[in-house]
DNA sequence: TTGTAAGCGTTATCAG
DNA sequence: CTGATAACGCTTACAA
């Protein structure tokens, strides 16, 4: 492991020579940032000025080692499979640093090192060099090993997903069954009788509870629902020919699946889809059927609310995900266990929206 | 700002617990940790041994007080349009925490303070409170102000995406222009010699850098080449009405820019997009004149191959960005200029890699 | 090769 | 409310 004589940014100012300017102690200028009703107002303007002045901000590094708190929170990103990495990734990180910058609190990624990496290592590798206050974990799986982990750990820790009925609740989720029950009621108030349901990979507890929603909530409408079962992705990469890559066509199983219920007897007039992108394999499959989209021919609904849906033709009805208060939620609860505060050991869901476009109005 | 006594990991492994198992002073278990080959083999065998069986892991907060290294780089999050957020910002975040990762670096995720945040000021208060190394920017603009402050701040950086002339060449980016002029000749290798170009936002860099490359490469070949002027992007939310929230209807600019072309007098057979999403919009537009995408009607190819172009009906040809490649020569290059090594002060450009499908094949 | 002493910049303790 | 002193855990100089 390469090791530099890195010295970076040594020279800053420090608290002394603020102190020094400022005509006080150092310990007053540490008070005055950290405990500023202990300083007299007039004393505390001249430190203001002083730091203001000399663009003095404390070395993080000094004051967590002395006070223990890192100020930081890790975010363990989840291995994606690449064919399809999770879509709100990207949206979730920007609201998860928005949401701890509010807090005074950093953001640390990181990952189990590749290939087929431990992320009960990396999380041991983190927490061992006190690197973090508490850790967020996201796409969290029934029974999931990371989870038992940082729970034995005592590692203050949430997660965005819900976690298994034995163990702790410090979970933040969305309402997966409600969302896919609210975008049946959007289907019903349309005067849609029959409708299917598209899913992909249904031991994923977010899908499964997809799926579940949609079914209850026809079923309590009386509706005829028939929910497709998982289908696989995409095929991957074969090896290519002269410089540029060939790929194997994408399998077309969710588009036959999704066909053979528009052909059958009482085809469906309206399709939810479990994600945004199988709402595109929904879209192929009814127009293969020489169906049209949209609440006069089929009405397809997806999941996410990517960019994606905006640039469909029709654009695609879809279920937003509030990100920003799941990211606040998870700070503020993560913060509350970090500062040893007693936060309920209850999990929290929030609702989704429901964005209506053309693709069923 | 809440401040609480939170005290985390106090009583994890010291170096002093360590040494005293090892019967050596707390010295040589440093140096074993940082300068191996100044140990004895037995000895440096007895301290291993004590380090993993007491699951040692030095302080990083105290290690980066005393050496001045944080092993901490961070990177500036760009503030995205959240009706088109960079597509690639996750798989590029991946890529550059294992590149980190494998240098033993961390990765702090930060971003400007919203509403409107100042980036200037993020990266003031990061590199005063000394939490990084050194700075990784990404979708650098001309002139952009981010680079005329780090570079006048001293501080180590890189960036994804070229810098202006006058400014310092720290940066890795991909050969946009190459990129589609691979496109092109792949079009005219398939027999096409009328040739349409969608792009966006040409105020962009890398966009205009795409349409450049098209049009030179069609001209050296001697294709009949168009570039349609950049088009607008979809329309905003409107204000829901019950509950649900219902949108403007998606801006046709670039659908109907693209029907006109493929209306016009000498229709191209063949129409390359700026990214995946726009390429939505020209499977669109080639299908409202009656035409089928593929290379019997028109071929489409896409930038980005994003995962949506395993889903559409034919699958998207499109251009893949070694993400990893540039993540590793971003981190090498920027951990180079944090140990004072002579790096070359140029910037590296990296090749794209054609993955042909079905709308082109 | 190994041990001793010092100090990185900050905050906590305790006396004034 | 302020100021001196110690300590957080580690790495760097220097002495043995």
């Amino acid at each position: 492991m390469p090791e530099g004589p890195q010295r970076p940014r040594r020279g800053a100012t420090t608290i002394e020579e603020v102190a020094r300017a400022a005509g006080v102690s150092r310990q007053t200028v540490s008070n005055a940032l950290n405990a500023p009703q202990r300083v007299r107002p007039e004393t505390l303007d001249r430190v203001t000025t002083a730091i203001r002045e000399l663009g003095y901000q404390p070395d993080q590094s000094a004051r967590s080692l002395r006070s223990g708190a890192r100020r930081t929170l890790g975010y363990l990103a989840p291995v994606d499979d690449p064919l399809d990495p999770n879509p709100l990734m990207a949206g979730f990180l920007e609201a998860l640093v928005d949401a701890a910058g509010a807090e005074g609190q950093r953001v640390l990624l990181f990952r189990p090192a590749p290939p087929a990496g431990d992320p009960v290592a990396a999380i041991d590798e983190l927490v061992a060099a006190r690197q973090v206050d508490g850790l967020v974990l996201a796409d969290v799986l029934a029974e999931d090993p990371r989870i038992a982990h940082v729970a034995r750990l005592g590692v203050p820790f949430v997660s965005f997903g819900r976690t298994g009925p034995g163990e702790p609740q410090h979970w933040v989720d969305i309402a997966n069954d409600a969302a896919t029950a609210e975008v049946v009621r959007h289907l019903a108030a349309l005067g849609h009788r029959r409708i299917g349901y598209l899913g992909v990979d249904e031991q994923l507890p977010w899908m499964a509870a997809r799926r579940a929603g949609f079914l209850a909530e026809a079923r309590r409408l009386g509706l005829s629902a028939v929910a497709l079962p998982a289908v696989a992705l995409p095929g991957a990469a074969l090896p290519g020919a002269a410089g540029e890559r060939r790929e194997a066509a994408a399998a077309p199983s969710a588009v036959a699946a999704v066909r053979a219920l528009l052909s059958g007897p009482d085809r469906p007039t309206a399709v939810a889809a479990g994600s945004d992108l199988l709402a595109l394999d929904v879209y192929e499959a009814v127009r293969a059927e020489g169906l049209a989209v949209g609440p006069g021919g089929v009405a397809v609904t997806g999941f996410h609310d990517t960019p994606l849906c905006r640039h469909l033709h029709p654009a695609l009805t879809s279920v937003r995900l509030p990100l920003r208060a799941i990211a606040t939620a998870l700070v503020g609860r993560l913060l509350g266990r970090v500062r040893g505060e007693a936060v309920p050991a209850a999990g929290l869901e929030l609702p989704t929206e429901l964005v209506v476009r053309g693709s069923s109005a």
